[in-house]
DNA sequence: TTACTATTTGGCAATATTGCCAAATAGTAA
DNA sequence: TTACTATTTGGCAATATTGCCAAATAGTAA
């Protein structure tokens, strides 16, 4: 594989990893019902709120959301809303992983 | 937020970060064409073949991939396909990311 | 058994991520 | 100016990830 072909893999991954972390999944599913401050996020989220403020910095140098200032406050928005649709798969593997353990179980039981 | 809210975030995280490499978001759109084993992965990828057999027991860990072993070869396939319709999204973030970009550039000329 | 191929596992060094505290920055209002 | 609120940044320790080499495991065939 060359170069080229690994910075564009590069690229995407960056993007997946920026998504990758349960207080950032929460972040973006709470920003589908508009946009949120870092104050009313951090109270949601029970993290320090220099944590939640690297977390959306996180979010936002990957190109997911982006913020608003108005007065000492930063609201975060997302961006690119496609980006929600990823849950209904992952829920998928998740029960599909989980269907794969029954079968597992039942099969031992049927010894 | 409460520990069960929070290990249901963990679980969709633990699905993200095993996407989240750019060596995975390869293997996983080479198999969206059918099975392959771990040999003609590795040829493709260019890593040590201990890596790449790494790499894929953490996607089977992670539920998107399962193996068949025939012979010597395991042989890997996609376990829940609508894995692939992620990476349709994360373009869209690179282009609008690119677009702002663009932007910013036109801004600074035009003064 | 031996020789061969394919894959996985153990171990480890290099690197990246996370979350906190403390301090810095910036806007508002008196 | 001072006092206040909201947010960001620097620094650091704890933890997780990655990729290699070497060794282990397992199947096939003579």
């Amino acid at each position: 594989m060359d170069e080229k072909q690994w910075s564009a893999l590069d690229a995407r991954a960056a993007i997946l990893k920026a998504l990758a972390h349960p207080a950032r999944i929460f972040i973006v599913e709470k920003l589908k019902d508009g946009e949120q401050c870092v104050n009313a996020l951090t109270g949601m989220i029970g993290l320090d709120t220099s944590t939640v403020s690297k977390h959306l910095s996180v979010l936002k140098n990957a190109g997911i959301v982006s913020d608003r200032k108005a007065g000492t406050s930063s609201y975060y928005f997302l961006r690119v809303p496609c980006i929600l649709d990823f849950f209904g798969c992952v829920e998928q593997v998740i029960i599909s992983r989980a269907d794969q353990q029954n079968r597992i179980v039942l099969a031992c039981k049927q010894r």
